[in-house]
DNA sequence: TTCCCTGCAAAGCTTTTGCAGTGGG
DNA sequence: CCCACTGCAAAAGCTTTGCAGGGAA
């Protein structure tokens, strides 16, 4: 825990962070750092893959993009679309990305924690499944 | 994908294996795999941590412990309640779970997936705040 | 001019795997 | 007697970090 190792004051628009940014701006679903990394390269864009992960990171932070743990260990990214709080419904062939906003689910979160005495709850709620597409594919 | 690499048709009882079974017997909460290697060495158990991962590894797919992903990229393991499909509540500072039951959730995703056209869908949900011990101590 | 950002390579972490020896049933 | 299990150490992924040079503002 600990260490939010000092921010910078700005964030500079640099030549490989607004590339970043324009990709994932056209990019609908999910990808890892690597894979948006190798996108890029695909273009011709001069990036290492340490700078998307720390402009990703930073992104994250800003709220900018959203951050999803998938089953295998590693992080998918992807350009925020709204404001306020939803959640996701992800094709696990594709990668397919849903944004769905409930309530429902809100509101038993927080009714199930004051239940058990639990304070300060947030809640991660992920759907998986096969989309449509993927379906006739089959 | 794939890769389901052939599977032991029975299962051992080894020393090793049943001080972890024990272990997980008396531990209420999610512990990684690391934690749990810890706690067998503290009892003087000679175990290896590799052995730790393989037989949780087996114990997880014979459904016999849940498994859960944290925030950060370890895994945590807790003996399962056997019986119907649950979700957790689980504090963030001393690790307490509780275990809950709920048909509101499952039908919000169910429907959810329908409206999107999305078919075979499986939903992972977990609150995580702080438990009342916790709120106590602060 | 400042000091944030970048590349590269090395290091860090958790988890997995190859191999040869061991021991449960 | 098999062959699943184990320990050890090396390897595998994904991600982070130290450092020195570059480039936004």
């Amino acid at each position: 825990m600990s260490a939010w190792g000092r921010r910078p004051e700005v964030l500079r628009m640099t030549r490989q962070r607004s590339a970043l940014t324009a990709l994932l701006e056209q990019t609908p679903d999910f990808r890892s750092a690597q894979q948006l990394h190798e996108m890029l390269r695909g273009q011709g864009e001069a990036i290492s893959l340490a700078t998307v992960y720390r402009a990703l990171q930073a992104m994250a932070e800003e709220g900018e993009v959203d951050v999803l743990r998938g089953s295998d260990s590693e992080l998918r990214y992807r350009r925020c679309r709204r404001g306020e709080h939803h959640h996701h419904l992800v094709c696990r062939s594709c990668g397919h990305t849903v944004e769905v906003t409930e309530t429902v689910v809100e509101r038993w979160a927080a009714r199930t924690a004051r239940e058990h005495g639990f304070a300060a709850v947030s809640h991660a709620v992920e759907l998986s499944g096969l989309c449509a597409s993927c379906l006739d594919k089959t």
